[in-house]
DNA sequence: TAATACCCTACTATATTAATAGGATATACA
DNA sequence: TGTATATCCTATTAATATAGTAGGGTATTA
């Protein structure tokens, strides 16, 4: 299941794509618009930030805004930071490994196999959408 | 991330699988051989056969075994049962489909969109492999 | 200096997961 | 018929993750 951090990150990252201008954004705003906990976009919102995929501004005026163009933001990179690994298991992640303890042989282990052949397909379609595509829902 | 209870399941029908004979198999032997706790075993077993993919014997050799060929039991099957739904999101399962509270416009919603692709492409992948493909790991 | 809006830490309720415990029931075989 | 074998079934639990909530601190603007 995509966790609602997730599902609230993707829909605040859309609804600034979707703004002609870069200025901030008050979290309010986006949280209003898109039926989202105020407290609870506010801490997602300071994670896209910490992982430099936002910027922001204090005081009045102030708000989010994107750093990068929205046809510049992969969602590989927006997975990664608010859902963590692509991949279903760790024994199978690129940027997450580990190794399952009770798997002798991974080459040989089915669910490595299969869920290997699963992430190469996910993480075709993450990284060929960008943000801009999302847009043009 | 994938369920130990799936993780387990599958690799306990593939070690069934992979017998030539069709004779039951009792739990202990399967959980001997893949590192699974006997009594989790025993549950997820359980559930496989309430869902006809095993039948059972109880009694002196008794024990688990397939109902179908291996070739005849897609992964879309053994994941719905396992793991429950395919898609990442309930607004997007085609099996345990579910309206978002928070979302006016299901086909304008960016999640929605991405999520239906992903699920697409990971049915395709689920209904075009078999327990018998997963034995030639 | 007052209002605005982000920044940060800590806490909590709920649900899920991954088992574990303990016994009931059915079967094979001597 | 008795005993060992092996599934069947319910209930409980420890650990973890999720989805928030609470409360105040800090920076900026007008």
């Amino acid at each position: 299941m995509l966790s609602k951090k997730t599902k609230y990150g993707i829909k605040a990252l859309t609804y600034l794509a979707k703004k002609e201008q870069r200025d901030p954004i008050p979290i309010a705003e986006i949280s209003k618009s898109e039926n989202i906990s105020l407290k609870f976009l506010e801490s997602i919102l300071l994670t896209l930030r910490k992982n430099e995929l936002l910027g922001s501004k204090k005081g009045k005026g102030g708000g989010y805004y994107l750093l990068k163009e929205p046809s510049e933001i992969q969602m590989t990179v927006v997975m990664r930071i608010l859902e963590g690994p692509i991949s279903m298991v760790p024994c199978v992640s690129l940027n997450f490994y580990k190794k399952c303890a009770d798997c002798p042989d991974e080459t040989k282990c089915a669910v490595h196999n299969l869920m290997t052949e699963l992430r190469d397909s996910s993480l075709e379609i993450f990284r060929n959408t960008t943000l801009a595509d999302l847009c043009n829902c």
